[in-house]
DNA sequence: TAACGCATGTAACAGGTTACATGATTTA
DNA sequence: TAAATCATGTAACCTGTTACATGCGTTA
């Protein structure tokens, strides 16, 4: 079984207690490449980990901030994190809406294709500059072996597909 | 909006008149590396554009094979998906089961990890072999250049990736 | 005789998305 | 004064997954 939602935040409650804010922050800066959360799963998500006693709520009233919700891990929450990482790990899926486009773009225009090409560019552009900025940052408040490798893991995935998408894109005009 | 399991049906209808047995044969072995279908998504998409009068169906009764639905692209179809070509593409998606373990991988044992990168590695040999003996099949039918680019693409992204996962797998030895 | 290829389908469910709703403080 | 940061939440919806059900002919 592939570690959804639930797990992952479990995951991160692991190693310390967060607010949902806190939770969408470390999953769009440090996991991003390889897994996406929304407000709108997280939330629910920790209302159901917090019914299933996974995790408990601790409220904070604060003045010149919006209050918000501590959630820390219970030890059935831990257990049902320990048994999910043990587990063996499910096929890797990558949805490429650009590649879908360019596999039918038969009927469309030269520059309609250059045009998405551009885009995809750009934003692979844009994800190697966030990983190795982030990477700094990373940098400074530890970061295991492991985790290097889930950083080096999307630089590589970029910089190769950046490169073949650069050289399809310059024969295509 | 991305182009979702309708869009796509529509795309290799748009080409030809498929039944829903060989859609699911051509998604498993051209666009399998950037798109996953399975039959139980196939024949309610095809339940569905039938209704919404997108594709018409034919029924084949065979003597030594069982019957089939052969479909065809409406008028109204290819409106559909002509406009779904035309957006914009949206953002890649991975999701992968792997970097997620290996990211809260500290409380494993290195055999544990070691498995992990095993059965990772294996895959995406796999997964590289596949391609390459896809293409064979593919260019004999004649292939175009985009499609081309898909293909490469999914060669440079297995191929990266697997090297920093071999270079990664050897240092946790 | 086991497995694979051909061939279709449904019902229940899970999981996540989208859109909406609120609102103070701080920074540019 | 516009935008960003902090902060939470729900209701409706969409999309796809999983498991089940059927069955003949051919190949290993």
């Amino acid at each position: 079984m592939t570690m959804k939602g639930r797990e992952v935040i479990l995951g991160i409650l692991q190693e310390s207690p967060h607010t949902g804010y806190e939770i969408n922050d470390i999953l769009q800066t440090r996991l991003s490449h390889f897994f996406d959360a929304t407000f709108g799963m997280i939330y629910p998500t920790l209302k159901k980990l917090e019914a299933e006693k996974l995790v408990t709520k601790q409220q904070i009233s604060q003045t010149d901030r919006p209050n918000k919700n501590i959630y820390t891990i219970t030890a059935a929450g831990q257990a049902v994190f320990s048994k999910a990482i043990n587990e063996p790990t499910s096929d890797e899926i990558l949805k490429s809406d650009f590649l879908m486009h360019l596999y039918f773009s038969q009927d469309l225009s030269t520059e309609q294709v250059a045009l998405f090409f551009q885009e995809e560019i750009a934003r692979k552009e844009a994800k190697i500059a966030a990983l190795q900025s982030q990477l700094a940052t990373w940098l400074e408040n530890g970061m295991t072996e492991q985790r290097k490798i889930t950083f080096d893991y999307g630089i590589a995935y970029y910089t190769a597909t950046l490169a073949v998408l650069k050289k399809a894109a310059k024969s295509n005009q």
